[in-house]
DNA sequence: GAGGTGACTGCGA
DNA sequence: CTCGCAGCCACCT
């Protein structure tokens, strides 16, 4: 009945990261019952950009907390930018304190579920 | 219809 | 701590 392509659900996911948090890929395709894709995850956000509304895509990062599709923005810096501007610290490409603002849907909304 | 790709993860050394 | 290998599945050409 899901007529949502998986791209749809990791999007919906995504906004619904609160600001200032962030989470991994893995945690996513978990919640999606996915588990074990997490590429699954990072190749729907390749999407990200043209879909509406805008997806905070810069709130997903890898396990290690680390800006591995800053690429994938433009300009590729702006991911660090808007991480920064939520007030979430980056160093060198990575998101400083991230087991504290990690965020993990299937634990945070399975509780309002 | 078939093949290739990938913004990842986990485990072993 | 770092480095390398294999598995995973939806989307694109």
């Amino acid at each position: 009945m899901d007529r949502v392509s998986f791209y749809d659900q990791v999007y919906q996911v995504v906004r619904l990261i609160p600001k200032g948090r962030v989470t991994s890929y893995g945690a996513i395709a978990a919640y999606l019952g996915t588990k074990g894709s997490s590429r699954m995850v990072g190749y729907a956000m390749n999407g990200a950009s043209k879909v509406d509304p805008e997806v905070p895509a810069q709130r997903v990062v890898n396990r290690n907390g680390l800006l591995t599709g800053k690429f994938h923005f433009h300009p590729p810096e702006m991911m660090q930018q808007l991480l920064e501007d939520e007030g979430i610290e980056v160093s060198d490409d990575k998101i400083v304190n991230f087991r504290k603002l990690f965020w993990d849907p299937s634990i945070e909304l399975d509780l309002e579920r």
